[in-house]
RNA sequence: AACGCGGAUGGGUUUGUCGCUGUUUUUACGAACAGAGGAAAGUCCGGGCAUCGCAGAGUACCAUGCUUCCUAACGGGAAGGCAUUUUGACGGAGGACAAAAUGACAGAAAGUGCCACAGAAAACUACCGCCACAAUUCGUUGUGGUAAGGGUGAAAACGGGAGGUAAGAGCUCACGGAUGCAGUAGGCAACUACUGUAUCGGGUAAACCUCAUGGGAUGAAAAGCCAAAUAAACCGAGGUUCGAGGGUGACUCGCCCAAGCUCGGAGGGUAGGCCGAUAGAGGUAAAUGGCGACAUUUGCCCCAGAUAAAUGACAAACAUCCACUUGUUGGAUACAGAACCCGGCUUAUAAAUUCGCGUUACAA
């Protein structure tokens, strides 16, 4: 599944502010990664609703950022966020593998943070090293839960 | 021909794999079709649309500023007038003609202010000079007159000539120039030409100001609809007192109004969703009218609609240009990304094409 549909974006302004709040946060080189781990879904609720809606939901959903700050025009910006989103689309595949095991959502906040512009032959090695952090990270804190 | 400067046109094509947004279709998987710009930009003007207010008047504030026309409207555009500059051709020169570019292009004769440096003085001006008178130690000194001459400056009191005078001065005269007013002729008008008459007042209004004309505020995060949560905050009618306070988004005058109470109504509204929101002052072709901007008629076309925000990534081929080690070579292909929608303005823009100007070289 190689799709980038819109229920994986994260759009929810509530969220988002819930992620920043989080402050867990993981830096390598281009990019600062925020993310939030929301507890898995262990029983089954007695609303109807809700639970179809979780069912629907996906298991990771990701806002990608390039700060304004750094880039001034409106074309270096899409052009890199168009970059970062197909190399987090042709990679996401072994991250939402490891959720599912682990029955866990989560939320990424993706900052690029370099003041130069990238290529894709330049971005696509970084994420794939980022991910993997990234699902350390996950194991880890399983672990630490199920303690 | 090359280079430079300034304008106009222009804004690469195709295939494959994997995706994104919308519409249509399908039970579903999926499939088909469409998917950034000339500036989408700056947010500088003008509208549409919507809400609030609507009781007005005056002042203030802001904008605009030759004329006529175009337009939904404009501070935009078209045509014209005037001024300045440049170039060309005519001429001994004055001059006047043509073309192009530029112009916040109403008023400086309502008032106030300012005019660096230099200069005596930048607007009630006398440094040198010239002239008269007085004094004199005969070297000059003082008082007054004088804008013809010198010097300064971007600019020095209309120009140079004659008369005149103590010396001079539009003081007078002829010629010429400028400005106001009146008339005649042409033009819709700005204005132009001529005649008469009065005057000779330096510049600056992108200094205050004066005059004329126009201007309600807000802005898609507006407004409307559905509606978990939450809260009793809401709306309509009646009605008493007070005139404190509030509203009428600057001020003054003027005008309007509350709460408690009674009766009636069942809504209000956050997250989220829908709508606004994409068929329009729309494109395009032809004909007709007009110098033109543009208008009218007819035919054809439907051409992004996202919302933490789609329109992409990768691979390859071609096209155009540049470089050299000339080949299965290496580079380059601008400015820039819709955010309610239109009309403008301004700014950015590679290659190529094209127009104008300048320089250099060659030929005649």
């Amino acid at each position: 599944m190689l799709k980038f549909s819109k229920k994986e974006r994260l759009c929810s302004k509530i969220v988002i502010e819930e992620v920043l709040a989080n402050k867990k946060t993981i830096y390598y080189q281009p990019f600062k990664l925020m993310y939030l781990i929301h507890k898995p879904v262990e029983s089954i609720s007695t609303d109807f609703n809700s639970n179809i809606e979780q069912v629907e939901e996906a298991w990771a959903k990701i806002a990608i950022v390039v700060p304004k700050r750094l880039f001034k025009r409106a074309v270096d910006r899409n052009a890199l966020k168009r970059i970062i989103r197909e190399s987090y689309r042709l990679n996401k595949e072994i991250l939402i593998e490891h959720l599912a095991q682990h029955n866990c959502h989560i939320s990424l906040f993706l900052i690029y943070t370099d003041k130069n512009k990238a290529d894709f032959q330049f971005i696509e090695p970084k994420i794939k090293v980022l991910l993997q952090q990234l699902i350390k990270r996950i194991n880890f804190e399983s672990n630490q839960n199920n303690n």
